[in-house]
DNA sequence: CGGATGTAGATTGTTGACAATTTGATGAAT
DNA sequence: ATTCATCAAATTGTCAACAATCTACATCCG
């Protein structure tokens, strides 16, 4: 195993991954409290482990976290706080691309056709956990080799409090569409089209 | 009790509180693991407890979580990334200390003036950890009135990586002093005057 | 009838025991 | 001497039982 890419990974962090995935997707009401009993059962684990997940998920601000309550979907960022949080995510994500593109080597141009080709399966079988993950990793993987692990913690934690509308009218695949360009501007190494299709993938 | 300031205060919560001041003010070693079962000694819990503040201080980026073999402390942005994370931090307080300053009320100068009363306390006794305390707990109270929680997180977790230097060579008294300055312009509404103390404390 | 009060059920919080994993030391083979 | 395998101690990960807390419903008093 390479350790570039983390080798292990706990029970906790793969069900935050999938639990995180579901709730960007928006597979949960936003009023309904998640019990920990439940996802135990579902995840054939006992709490401690889901518990460490929720704690995590609402760290992140995915989820709401009420003491002696449990937790419940956080809301997506309203009107007036998401251009401040938009705001800031791009101007990671612009800073990082300045990076990776000039430091953007083999096994780089690789991970990203991964990425995308797994989103574009996704898109493709209208999975929209898996299309939430694989656009999280892309983004994700453009950031921790163009900036730093600092800054994609910061991203992550504006970025799903954004809450991007997968579900939005327009077909699946033209999500896939729009990291396609931006994947092609990159692996041709034109920041100058790749900051706008960034751009034009986020705003 | 009031419910706008948080009545419950869970273990979990109040260990967190704790060890991040600590934390920040230096007081561990970058390189030392941190041990649970001591940590559960130290302060009188099961390791459970002490186990999800570790995980709450990892998320926030005061520490380094590593599977299977624990947490250590993070290591303060280097001067890279400490450019765009402080630029960060400085447009979402700018931003903050424009709607707080619109909308602050006689409960809110009264919070202020006693936060600012406990950092002055902690400077004269240059308790550093408490120092750190009130210091967060100032900027976070203009954030969240000014702004919204969302955005608060988001502050916190940029805060937390920048790691300002307490100890440095001016006295901590003048810690207390760049506050006093900035809150006396808050209170008496001079919005200009604020941001020029706000950039002052923190560049 | 309205509001406080108590009580039962459900849910989260905490604990200590046990399992799995890592880490560093020790020693054998080349 | 160096490398590799093995092992023991320490540490984290998981679990199930129990305690503390909240919520909703019923009950009682004004």
């Amino acid at each position: 195993m390479n350790s570039a890419t983390t080798t292990v990974r706990s029970a906790r962090e793969q069900i935050a991954d999938q639990l995180r995935n579901e709730i960007l997707a928006d597979l949960f009401s936003d009023d309904e409290p998640m019990r920990e009993t439940a996802l135990a059962e579902r995840f054939g684990v006992s709490r401690g482990p889901i518990r460490d997940a929720l704690l995590q998920l609402s760290q992140e601000g995915a989820l709401v976290y009420k003491p002696n309550s449990g937790v419940r979907v956080n809301a997506p960022a309203a009107n007036g706080e998401r251009d401040l949080l938009m705001s800031l995510r791009v101007k990671i994500e612009l800073e990082a691309l300045r990076g990776f593109v000039r430091s953007c080597n083999e096994v780089d141009r690789e991970a990203l056709r991964k990425i995308l080709q797994r989103m574009k399966e996704a898109c493709r079988a209208k999975d929209v956990p898996a299309i939430v993950g694989s656009d999280l990793a892309l983004h994700r993987y453009v950031i921790r080799r163009g900036a730093s692990e600092k800054l994609e913690a910061v991203w992550h934690s504006i970025a799903v409090r954004i809450r991007m509308d997968y579900s939005r009218l327009r077909k699946h695949m033209e999500i896939f569409r729009e990291h396609e360009q931006l994947v092609e501007a990159i692996l041709s190494g034109d920041l100058k089209q790749a900051r706008a299709a960034l751009k034009a993938n986020l705003i």
